[in-house]
DNA sequence: GAACACAAAATTGTATACAATACAAGTTAT
DNA sequence: ATAACTTGTATTGTATACAATTTTGTGTTC
């Protein structure tokens, strides 16, 4: 049914690139949560097998990026008030820590490659590309934890941001501006400084500004769903 | 060549089950860090298709329990050196912060299921069979985070507490006992006196004595070595 | 006897076929 | 008209078949 079939995708061989590809386009806000992902269906978007797929959605399952129930299928997992408590809290306790180790240890390499995620960032928000933007600002954060060479923080860290794109799909006020552009900037500026405490107080206050930017007393009943979504 | 008769097995019918199954065996030390996971191998043992198998491995993977190469197959992770270090240095920051949780949050019915697992744990010391308590000294960690009803942060501990079982595997110091009953028991009674500090300062203390308890200078090649695996 | 080349076997990766379950529509009965 | 039941269709769960890759074994050459 989607002509987009040709034009849609590089070339996913293996389950691995599908659920890459999957869960960019979660985090660019191009499938929103609650959506159906049926095997059949992305199986012919992506010009493989079901067992492939299958493959994909369990990966992505384990992140919480989706949800399966058996017999069911998967569908993007709308994460609940409470689960989007418990996230952000979540990284308000590991990422604090994991910037000040970062400040300890950025090379001159790691600062330019940050510089770099902000100038794309900047670049996504001017071109009115939200999703992008959004996504970029996660990877702002992986980074930073791929830094602190913790590999297993990194890793919770990764899929805490993960479900932070879900959340703020859900709970996002519409009122309070994407203004991490000042709080990326001056992080970078600590970690080259090495000053571990700044780093430390920056990350925490901006996870803290994030959490707050959330309204988490009701759902936002974002509607959408459509599948065409994935015709990048 | 293992026979089927050496790993229980219930009636698993779903990826998940014989996932679960084959988790306590490592949990266990009935199968030591890595040993071949052959799909084949497995999908006869459990009388399921490579199919089934091929997603409980998957599944052990995301975890780190196994580890797949690809077109190589899957085997018990062997956790590096700096893995290990990693793993309890992350336990030493999630943990203490948890246990402080379920002191506050500590029902009568938590603190009676705990002690029913000290007794069980002591019955597995006493019965010679220290798999079975080093697996139940890790579902005790396992219960702690679940009573401190952070699920995001209960998923992580149990991960690592996976990890963990791995790394006892291979970096154990035979010189250190198993001298954990008397650590475990006294953070029950903190818990069950809502003593948050006591819990939080415990709980850290416990997990320095289990890392300092590990050799991380050089491997033990001792589970691995052919003539200790045919001596028996 | 060691090193290389190549063929055979075994194992994993992927696709397809079949079985089981859930979902929706239509029918009948009260 | 509503509720319960039945049947048909769609979707997922599992098994099998085939393709690709790695490993193993053998034979040849130096």
């Amino acid at each position: 049914m989607n002509h987009a079939t040709e034009t849609a995708l590089p070339r996913p061989t293996t389950s691995d690139s599908i659920a890459q590809a999957l869960s960019l386009a979660i985090h660019k806000h191009r499938i929103a949560p609650g959506t159906k992902l049926g095997e059949d269906e992305l199986a012919e978007i992506y010009g493989v097998s079901r067992t492939v797929v299958r493959g994909a959605l369990q990966t992505l399952s384990h992140i919480k990026l989706v949800e399966i129930r058996r017999n069911k299928g998967a569908s993007v997992a709308p994460p609940s008030i409470i689960e989007a408590r418990e996230v952000f809290e979540t990284r308000e306790l590991l990422e604090p820590r994991t910037a000040r180790s970062a400040a300890t240890r950025a090379t001159a390499t790691d600062i330019a490659s940050l510089e770099r995620h902000i100038v794309d960032e900047h670049a996504a928000l001017e071109a009115a590309d939200p999703g992008r933007a959004l996504y970029l600002s996660g990877l702002f954060h992986t980074e930073i934890a791929r830094i602190a060479q913790q590999a297993t923080i990194a890793g919770f860290i990764e899929t805490l941001i993960a479900r932070s794109s879900l959340i703020i799909a859900l709970y996002w006020r519409r009122e309070s501006a994407l203004c991490e552009k000042h709080a990326h900037h001056a992080l970078v500026q600590a970690l080259a400084d090495n000053d571990e405490n700044l780093a430390e107080e920056l990350m925490r206050s901006h996870l803290v500004d994030l959490h707050s930017a959330l309204d988490l007393r009701n759902r936002n009943e974002r509607t959408l769903s459509l599948k065409d979504a994935l015709s990048q």
